[in-house]
DNA sequence: TCTGGGGTCCTAGGACCC
DNA sequence: TCTGGGGTCCTAGGACCC
């Protein structure tokens, strides 16, 4: 039996860290991203975060601290960040043979059967980390182990350190397992910590000395592999292929909630259209849709509604998915009610290909099959047209133009990497 | 004043079947 | 009279992740 030996790589700060590529000026400098309409922080660089700023914290909370300390704040540029999210993932693949993209900024690898031990693999693992820096800009940590949730807790060590941490070997595991809070721990969140406390276990260490079959009982099975995993027993393993998406969502807060149905109307149309978009590009259609209507969550009358539809023969096709999206909504919609937030979900995503052959085997008439090829035409004609002209540019005449609902973005930095208006400028003197 | 957005998986319970 | 006991499928809600 070779050893198994995981990675967890994870961007430092990622989105403050892509901020700063553009922006020499901002070396060492505090600089914080926002959250959709300006709302909340959701990414600190180092020097941000010795000021003290949260996670999460509001923005108007801390402008004042924002202006008097020289804090730079940025709108999210999500164009920015997914682009020099792909650059990294792709350079993974020179490396190792098995990545599992895990998020925007993380990736899962897997150096079993590459011929490494605990010790041989220490290289690789500093040059992989100096290389993507070198070559990207952006900082990143990788943390090793025996399982999954093992090269988690490394990545945690390794970006308070220096980049690196290797928990392969037994020796150091207890030392550091048992410094690490059972909260943080990869799996157990906001429900479980409690629980846990409750049955005595405060970090790490005291999970993984639980006996398996009884957290089982308690708690679950998840919980029973978290504590195997913990232990070095590998449970988990990278998703190579990842299956392809099950459903799409698209969902935005208002920044003022919204009573009048017409602008609510075009937002859900809006979101409708996107969610669409994401199929066709995946090559998917939806079996059905799902509408939900809030009001914020922090009034006493707090509402949350939702309504759903089947499609049936599955579609991505924009008009039939807006024209559905917008009757549930008049359904939902109550007058007088100041809704905060609406969301759009593509259920039961299916593969296309397979929608078409059911086709052909349920005989559909001619004159059917013509209208599905006649609607698949259109909906190409109108992506091309976005692809190429830029996001947006031929729209459907329900989603609207005055786009009432959305918020601020004032500190959108330009999409450097994705559109050619917003490419840098470099003079050299 | 503000409170992100986009996913996945598991579990419990109901309906139904033999 | 008795109302078993095992199985599947589906859905809603809960919990988690970043």
């Amino acid at each position: 039996m070779s050893l198994r030996i995981y990675g967890l790589l994870d961007c430092n700060n990622f989105f403050a860290s892509c901020e700063k590529l553009f922006r020499p000026d901002l070396v060492n400098k505090p600089v914080v991203v926002l959250s959709n309409n300006d709302g909340v922080v959701i990414a600190r660089s180092p020097e941000a975060k010795q000021l003290g700023i949260a996670m999460g914290e509001a923005y108007f909370k801390i402008k004042q601290l924002a202006e008097s300390r020289k804090i730079t704040v940025f709108s999210s540029n999500f164009s920015l960040y997914g682009n020099m999210s792909n650059r990294i993932m792709q350079m993974l693949s020179r490396w190792v043979p098995s990545v599992e993209v895990y998020s925007i900024d993380e990736a899962f690898l897997d150096f079993t059967n590459l011929g490494f031990d605990s010790e041989t693999i220490t290289p690789l693992q500093q040059e992989i980390v100096t290389t993507i820096k070198k070559w990207t800009g952006i900082p990143v940590s990788l943390g090793l182990g025996p399982t999954m949730t093992l090269a988690k807790v490394a990545n945690d060590i390794a970006k308070k350190g220096n980049g690196i941490c290797n928990l392969i070997d037994k020796e150091y595991r207890n030392k550091i397992l048992s410094q690490i809070e059972i909260a943080h721990v990869w799996g157990v969140g906001r429900r479980l910590t409690p629980k846990m406390m409750k049955l005595g276990i405060r970090t790490a260490y005291d999970l993984a000395a639980m006996d398996p079959l009884w957290i089982r009982r308690e708690l679950g099975v998840l919980q029973e592999k978290l504590v195997r995993e913990l232990n070095g027993e590998h449970c988990l393993d990278l998703n190579n292929a990842p299956s392809p998406r099950k459903s799409i969502q698209v969902s935005r807060s208002f920044p003022n909630a919204i009573d009048d149905f017409q602008t609510l109307a075009e937002a859900v149309a809006t979101f409708a259209a996107k969610a669409c978009e994401q199929a066709r590009n995946d090559g998917t259609v939806a079996s059905g849709i799902y509408v939900h209507l809030n009001t914020s969550r922090y009034k006493e009358t707090y509402l949350s509604e939702s309504k759903a539809q089947e499609f049936d023969p599955a579609t991505a096709h924009s008009p039939t998915v807006i024209r559905t999206a917008l009757e549930l909504l008049k359904d939902l919609f109550r007058q007088g009610v100041p809704y905060k937030r609406a969301t759009v979900i593509l259920l039961n995503l299916k593969n296309n290909t397979a929608t078409k052959s059911q086709g052909i085997l349920f005989d559909l008439d001619n004159k059917t099959q013509e209208g599905h090829q006649q609607e698949e035409r259109l909906m190409e004609s109108v992506d091309y047209i976005n692809r190429t002209m830029g996001t947006g540019k031929l729209f459907f005449g329900s989603q609207g133009t005055n786009q009432n609902w959305r918020g601020a973005s004032e500190h959108r930095s330009p999409k450097y990497t994705t559109h050619w208006e917003e490419l840098p400028i470099v003079r050299a003197k």
